[in-house]
DNA sequence: TTAGTTGCAAAGGCTTTGCACGCGC
DNA sequence: GCGCGTGCAAAGCCTTTGCAACTAA
């Protein structure tokens, strides 16, 4: 738990019963899920909340930086809470479920400035695949 | 160029005017094209081939090993013939370019045993982020 | 010949949108 | 009360599938 929601606040959110429960469900989770899943959870704390409202709420939230959206291959986009804190991820192939991971070193530091071709690089996505222990 | 054609011919695959059509595009192209783009451009040699085919065909390529899907954060899945040559992806944050990269060290090297989580770990992707000399 | 490939159209999964109602501020 | 947020349903985009006709080997 990071407190995903007041960071939403302070940050002037207008808060709905709606976008409470989408936050609390994301920042209770230390899977990322996918915006369907999401609305499954939310709905079981608010049974009217919509799919459209989950979407919604949810790209805001990655507009607003406080949330990443990942894209898996082919499957559903899942949602990351974990904005503020630099890290990658380990996906299965089978399954789809993501894990936050923390490798060693600076991964940034992987490209030499002769790969670089005058680019500014500026951050760095790395995405390790694989099967999970219950799909092996 | 790199024969992509001929590499699949060896590998005993059937050869038909929509398949040849799809593997000219496809390596003739330095971008990454999503499944779309390649029907277009097929088209435009051969006007009957029907996307059902191209999507089919992409998919067979990627099976084989011959051709890497890459899910960029647009929608569309793209297309990457360059499958021969473990490479890695530099992208401009504001035009789109996409340029191939090559890593100087083995990056599945950077997730230490203890951040497996029992996964059993067969690729990692790596995307750097940044802008082109011409969008900086 | 014959198993594999194609085209068409329809279905499918995921996401966005239009609009009227409802609610936080 | 105002303006943004919500729900519903329908549309949209990308992709896959069922099936009959076709064709490379």
């Amino acid at each position: 738990m990071s407190d995903l929601l007041g960071r939403l606040r302070e940050r002037g959110w207008r808060l709905t019963a709606q976008r409470r429960v989408v936050a609390e469900v994301l920042d209770g989770e230390h899977v990322h899920l996918t915006a369907d899943e999401v609305h499954a959870r939310a709905a079981s704390r608010l049974p009217e909340i919509s799919r459209a409202t989950v979407y919604n709420t949810l790209g805001e939230m990655v507009t607003l930086g406080e949330v990443i959206e990942v894209a898996t291959d082919g499957r559903a986009k899942r949602y990351d809470p974990n904005a503020h804190r630099p890290h990658q991820h380990l996906i299965c192939s089978r399954c789809g479920t993501i894990r936050d991971v923390h490798p060693s070193g600076d991964p940034l530091a992987s490209l030499p400035a002769t790969e670089r071709y005058g680019f500014t690089v500026a951050a760095v996505e790395v995405t390790f695949r694989g099967l999970c222990p219950d799909c092996s």
